[in-house]
DNA sequence: AGATGGGCTTAACCATGATCAATGTAAGTA
DNA sequence: TACTTACATTGATCATGGTTAAGCCCATCT
């Protein structure tokens, strides 16, 4: 019973508590949850490679991926880092060209994969579905061009900043805390954070010492407090 | 006759020849051009700001439009450069959220701006409109996926190279000229192209003089010689 | 022709963040 | 418990590309 082979999913129930697939007719619920497959990935595991050819997309069910690109140099670069509820993979399926990235479980983690010819097959008959697809896209566009802001436009520091408080939104204020007070807690290492902010490991630690030193936060391993969250968003 | 404002234009022909546009029935795109309004900008003119609300989104029909951050210290970083047959806004447009961006002319342009209601509409109506939307939401997605690469793993060198190579895409072969030889010519002023690579007009006027003297390209003003383009991307 | 101004180039200097290297720490394993 | 390994921190040094400032070239205007 504890072995986690013998977990039986229910795919369309899953489906169904997707943002994604939320308003859809148990009928095509059906109808998606026969295309979809579950793929479980062990932490470190990789899900495709660049130059992979996608067959459809993919959901976060539980746990945690990160699509990256690797140079020549052996360097690499996180571009996202995904967590349940999210999707990936949709804009590469609709170009059927290669992944550009590479993708790879952070956390051991249960993915759906929604083949290609049945979100095809939906976007003709639901145009509401379509819209929700367009509104994905649309998210992850406007988030991408933001990053490219903060890459061009901010320092290091700024951009860390940015981050916590980023983590920060949606968190409740600490309890009996003075106002802005928060605690967020680092959704993965910090290797992988400072790639994902396009800074070397060393560089974020740096930064948070310095944050740190100067009162605004307080680093304990994953969990960040953030004393204020007004004067660290002020700090330049 | 010659007075620009005289100009009349044929708003469902110029439609059609827009590849978004390209397989929609004569009386959608009749009333597609009832919700599509021309927009003349002149050099320099701001279309938007950033903050402000889109009604629609826009297809450049000639001219050049940018999209551009800027920061707090004055600091400009142009996103997007944008000529004929290109569109632009739809995913902002989608998610009902303010321009991150502002969008200037680079020359005298003509755009249509097309209303979000009609295009809601198309979405409901016909499927295959969707698809495209997708797909060309698809493309600008992963065109930035891959801006993002270059700013976080390749040298200010490598992006200049990559950026002529794109540009020699498609572009024949000089004639009578070595193998790899291309002509490319840069698209607007050097210093809108140093912002779009993410690099100061001196630093792109270095890699210039660099890249010439080691005879790798030449520059006369606008007009780019890539002399051997297999040499200049194996170029590190 | 001369003047104005924008765009571009050049050079000297500087700062941010990367690299390299060593050490520290925590978590998992025998 | 000691051992291993991956992750994190710290310090010293370095390089890339930005900053500042000056001058140049060319187009345009009078």
């Amino acid at each position: 019973m504890s072995n986690e082979k013998t977990i039986e999913i229910d795919i369309p129930g899953l489906l169904g508590r997707m943002p994604l697939f939320s308003a859809l007719a148990p009928e095509d619920l059906a109808r998606l949850a026969a295309a979809t497959r579950e793929r479980r990935l062990h932490k470190g595991e990789r899900l495709f490679q660049r130059g992979d050819a996608p067959k459809g997309f993919f959901l976060v069910v539980w746990g945690q991926v990160k699509l990256a690109f690797t140079s020549a140099q052996g360097n690499e670069k996180v571009v996202e880092i995904l967590g349940p509820l999210q999707s990936f993979g949709e804009a590469v399926m609709f170009l059927d060209q290669p992944y550009p990235v590479l993708g790879e479980a952070l956390a051991d983690t249960l993915l759906l994969h929604i083949g290609s010819a049945a979100v095809f097959g939906l976007i003709e008959e639901d145009p509401r579905f379509a819209r929700k697809l367009l509104a994905g896209m649309s998210i992850r566009l406007h988030t991408m061009v933001r990053d490219v802001e903060s890459y061009a436009l901010r320092s290091s520091t700024q951009r860390v900043i940015g981050y916590l408080l980023q983590l920060a939104e949606g968190v409740p204020c600490a309890p009996g805390a003075g106002l802005g007070a928060v605690s967020v807690e680092l959704p993965t290492s910090k290797q992988v954070i400072a790639s994902r902010l396009s800074l070397t490991p060393e560089t974020l630690s740096r930064i948070f010492h310095e944050l740190s030193s100067m009162g605004l936060i307080e680093v304990q391993g994953k969990l960040i407090r953030i004393h204020d969250a007004a004067r660290l968003a002020a700090h330049e």
